[in-house]
DNA sequence: TACTTACTTATAATTATTATAAAATAAAAA
DNA sequence: TTTTTATTTTATAATAATTATAAGTAAGTA
């Protein structure tokens, strides 16, 4: 995620307005390494600035994701985390209790191309699905 | 996604019934290169079986996902699309139509480690975020 | 064939996200 | 500084995906 200067500059540049709820937001999303959802989000910002709406939130948060400076992470539990660390990374992905972790692993590629099928690339990451210590014993019993 | 025979053998080795809906849904999957949605899959099924129920697609589904044999795809429409196609690949993710493509590229990586930070592995993909064909005039104007 | 347990169905409930329209406000213009 | 205007925010309502429940059904087994 840019920072907070350069999201001011995102946004004035396009005849945006650089409000207190999105420099609200943006400052919690900041250096924010928890994968959090809208919802956890907003009980989090509430608490500092009672009258925002999950609209405005869900606003900003989609903002984020068009510019690549957020990325949104599905993992199955029915609500979309957000995921301001977008440098390439790792990530393990739960398939039985879907949790998702950065992994301390270096990812297999350090840089993206520019361009890919006609895509033009901004950032990028490894996904590795498989089961968490955790659910390892549950494994052991569904995969036979 | 393993073959319907591994499957079957999947099932009944965890004191489970191979019933006509599992068998279908399985059916439907195999070979399917269209990452599609619950509702997709739904309204095809329905047509050979019209009082299947969308709770045991989504059933047989989560099933699947949690084998591993199936993945969930969030490409940020609203329904989580699902895809039987596990062998390594790249996937290009548009930050603005929220387009999950397959791209032609080959993977950085052609097989994972078995284990991981604790995790059992079991496949994995890699991702790149960005902009597709069709996005990349809006791209221009979002992102100054 | 009959039994047991897992599965399926129909329905209802839940919950995340988006749409809408009025009110508020940041930033540019006067 | 005041005014203006377009953007943004808010509160509310609407939408739609997914899951829970409980009664009925059928697969596998003896």
């Amino acid at each position: 995620m840019r920072t907070i200067e350069e999201l001011t500059e995102q946004v004035r540049n396009n005849g945006g307005k650089v409000t207190a709820q999105r420099l609200l937001i943006w400052q919690t999303l900041y250096n924010n390494r928890t994968h959090p959802t809208a919802e956890e989000l907003y009980q989090k910002l509430k608490q500092g600035s009672p009258t925002l709406s999950l609209t405005t939130l869900y606003n900003t948060l989609n903002e984020l994701a068009s510019w690549g400076d957020i990325r949104r992470i599905d993992n199955g539990d029915g609500s979309i985390h957000y995921d301001p660390f977008v440098e390439p990374h790792v990530e393990l992905v739960c398939l039985i209790c879907h949790k998702v972790v950065d992994s301390q692993s270096k990812p297999a590629l350090l840089s993206a191309p520019e361009e890919m099928d006609g895509f033009k690339i901004i950032s990028h990451s490894e996904q590795y699905y498989g089961y968490c210590p955790v659910c390892r014993d549950t494994f052991n019993q569904i995969k036979k």
